[in-house]
DNA sequence: CTTTTGACCTGACAGC
DNA sequence: TGCTGTCAGGTCAAAA
C-alpha cells in the first residue's frame, strides 16, 4: 500500500476508534514481518491506554503514557477495525483488541510489514532519528531541497523516494508529483533549479492532499480502516499508463526503470 | 559522504 | 493444466 496517503487515511480512520481506549488483549498468530513482533509486546501493551495515533512518514504511531506501539504496512499491509472480528483469514498475523471490543487486525501478505515497541523517547528510535522532513512541513522548501541536493548527483525521482532527504513519497507519489511538476525524473537531482523545486513542493504537496482526499490508492491489498478501497489510482497522470496517451498532451507515456522500480513520464510534457 | 545492488516475501499474471 | 519468469505500494544493509 502504503505511502504516506495511505498511512494518513487509515490514521484518520482509526483515531475517533483508539484514543482513549485501552488495549485489552493482543494475539500475535505470526511473528515473522520484516522484524520479529516482539515476544514481550502482548504483555507490555495490554492494559495501555492509548493517547494518542500519530503518523511519522509511513510508520503509525500509537502513543502510550510517552511509549510508543510503531506500525508500518511494507508493501501489502492494512490495518482494519472490526466491531466484531470475523473468523481469520490467510495473512491475519496480528489482533489488538480494545476494551471497546473493537479489534484492529494487521494483515500484510508478503510481510514486509513491521510491528515494533519504542520506548521514549520515539524520536530516538533508528527507525526514526534519521528521516527527513515530512512533505507538509514548512522547513520542506526549496531552499531546504536546493541545499540538501546540492551534492546529489542521482536522478531527481530518485532523491525524492529517499525518506533521508523527505519522508512519505513512495513510487507512486513521486511518479505523479513529477508529471505534475513537468519535470523528468532521470534529471540529476543537483541540476533541477530552485525555481522548479520549488514547483515540485508544490506538486508533491497537492498530489498527497488530493490522494488523501481520494482516501488513497487501491492497487491490489490497500484497504483502509473500514475496509474500503481508496479511489486516487483513477487519477493517475503516469504511473502504470505506459504507452497510454499523456492526459495532458496525448503523447505515448513512456516507461523506464530506476533503482530497480518502475518510472513512468511522459516524453513531451516533462523535460 | 553518495550511489548501487541485493535481500526480504507472497501472489498475480503472461507466455510457453 | 502446470511450469517459469517477471512484476508489485518499502526500505534496510552492505558493498562500491
Amino acid at each position: 500500500m502504503p505511502e504516506l496517503p495511505e498511512v494518513e487515511t487509515t490514521r484518520r480512520g482509526l483515531a475517533p476508534l483508539v484514543i482513549g481506549r485501552r488495549v485489552s488483549a493482543m494475539y500475535v498468530y505470526d511473528r515473522r514481518l520484516r522484524w520479529s513482533v516482539p515476544s514481550t509486546l502482548p504483555k507490555r501493551l495490554t492494559g495501555r491506554k492509548i493517547d494518542a495515533i500519530d503518523r511519522r512518514s509511513k510508520y503509525l504511531l500509537f502513543r502510550s503514557s510517552s511509549d510508543t506501539l510503531l506500525v508500518h504496512f511494507g508493501m501489502t499491509g492494512s490495518l482494519r477495525a472490526f466491531s466484531e472480528a470475523p473468523p481469520r483469514t490467510p495473512h491475519d498475523h496480528v489482533d489488538i483488541v480494545l476494551d471497546s471490543g473493537v479489534t484492529l487486525r494487521y494483515r500484510d501478505p508478503r510481510r514486509f510489514g513491521a510491528i515494533l515497541w519504542v520506548p521514549h523517547p520515539a524520536d530516538a528510535h533508528p527507525l526514526l532519528a534519521y528521516l527527513g522532513p515530512e512533505p507538509f512541513d514548512p522547513v520542506c522548501d526549496a531552499a531546504y531541497l536546493h541545499a540538501a541536493l546540492r551534492s546529489r548527483t542521482a536522478a531527481i525521482k530518485l532523491a525524492l523516494m529517499d525518506s533521508h532527504l523527505i519522508v512519505g513519497v513512495g513510487n507512486i507519489y513521486a511518479t505523479e508529483s513529477l508529471f505534475r511538476a513537468r519535470i523528468r525524473p532521470t534529471t540529476p537531482a543537483n541540476r533541477v533549479s530552485k525555481a522548479r523545486l520549488a514547483r515540485l513542493v508544490t506538486e508533491v504537496r497537492e498530489t498527497l492532499n488530493e490522494a488523501i482526499a481520494k482516501g488513497g490508492s487501491t492497487l491490489r491489498d490497500y484497504v483502509d480502516s473500514r475496509g474500503e478501497p481508496g479511489y486516487f489510482q483513477l487519477h493517475y497522470y503516469a504511473y502504470g499508463r505506459n504507452g497510454l496517451p499523456c492526459r495532458v498532451c496525448g503523447a505515448a507515456i513512456r516507461q523506464i526503470r530506476q533503482g530497480g522500480r518502475a518510472t513512468s513520464y511522459c516524453p513531451r510534457c516533462q523535460r
